[in-house]
DNA sequence: CAGTTAGGTCAGCCATGTTGACATATTTCG
DNA sequence: CGAAATATGTCAACATGGCTGACCTAACTG
């Protein structure tokens, strides 16, 4: 690890009088770190998943739901990004296998309010304790300041049109379990 | 932003005392920040791919080889952690267009190792641009140490196993660049 | 009542991962 | 030297999870 810290540390050209990020040299590490560390952070899952037959996408669907339960499928569409196309596939499949469940909306009755079952949560729990224990392993062996750091620098990573929605969505669905807990 | 931070900072259950990360309350902040991070981390250069008619899995095989010129094969499937098949076909496609080449090694006559050509190389730094630009416009607002913060959180996400040999890539890689320019 | 909205579904295509088997050239080692 | 190991490529078949386009029902809204 000190291999590395050092040089790039000292490596970097300040980024002053540099236009638009234009004409500077890519921050490599960045890049490659954030593609070596989200490689690492889904395969414990991945390996898990597989045993139940479900892939990337069921797990995707099963933490935004453990996550806010009741949410509506456009909310869902909305985070994920994909087709509702390809959200019926692995959504119909964690329906039919009871993971999930989906009820009509009192107020309006179109719409199909999406819940984990306890068999879903079961899941969806386990496979935030793999990645909990990932993240807290990490921020364990950093400062105290480093989930604090962790979070600002990837939520600027994000677009900022999205930014204030994501932000809502998290701080929305920690209300809703500190209530439930 | 403050609306998010004040309330999972207070929120959070110490760690202490709990085995295992077993029963302790995930952190679901940062293990849905990378997802929504990474997510709009690649939708940039997917976009700009599209337009060549090549993927996601194109645009990783081009960066490392144009990162580590004359890489072998094999190192690049250790990187990737694909099948040689899957590499394969993209690779293929990426010499066939003119991209990449791959000359008989020196010493090893049985390598094929992996260069990027002009064409190549405009892509790939065309590519790194815009997600440098991302990365230095979230490094800015953040303080003068988040360059340093960042990488070791995610140095520390990276399994233990491969943190090394990602972090000895890396130094290469910049020793290389810095060579070369 | 007409139009919009929430959601579902069928059919087909594409990108990118997988396994398994096999081929070829080259290097290494007993 | 010759056998075994190594580096790479390739064929075939399959799975996952994206996509587009078209079309449907039920329910809400003005």
């Amino acid at each position: 690890m000190a291999d590395l810290t050092a040089p790039a540390a000292s490596d970097h050209k300040p980024a002053s009088g540099e236009r638009a990020g234009r004409t500077s040299e890519p921050i490599w590490d960045i890049i490659e770190l954030l593609f070596f560390a989200y490689r690492d952070f889904v395969t414990e899952p991945d390996d898990v998943l597989a045993k139940f037959g479900f892939g990337r996408a069921h797990h995707r669907v099963l933490h935004f739901v453990n996550r806010n339960p009741g949410m509506k499928v456009a909310e869902l569409l909305d985070i994920l990004k994909i087709t509702k196309q390809s959200l019926g596939r692995v959504l119909k499949q964690l329906v039919d296998q009871g993971y999930v469940v989906q009820k009509e909306g009192a107020n309006d009755r179109r719409q199909r309010l999406l819940y984990v079952t306890a068999k879903g949560e079961s899941l969806a729990m386990k496979l935030a304790g793999l990645q909990t224990a990932r993240v807290a392993h990490a921020l364990a062996e950093l400062g105290p300041n480093a989930h604090e750091a962790a979070r600002r620098f990837l939520v600027t990573l994000i677009d900022p049109d999205n930014r204030d929605g994501v932000l809502r969505f998290i701080a929305r669905a920690d209300r809703a379990r500190r209530q439930r807990s």
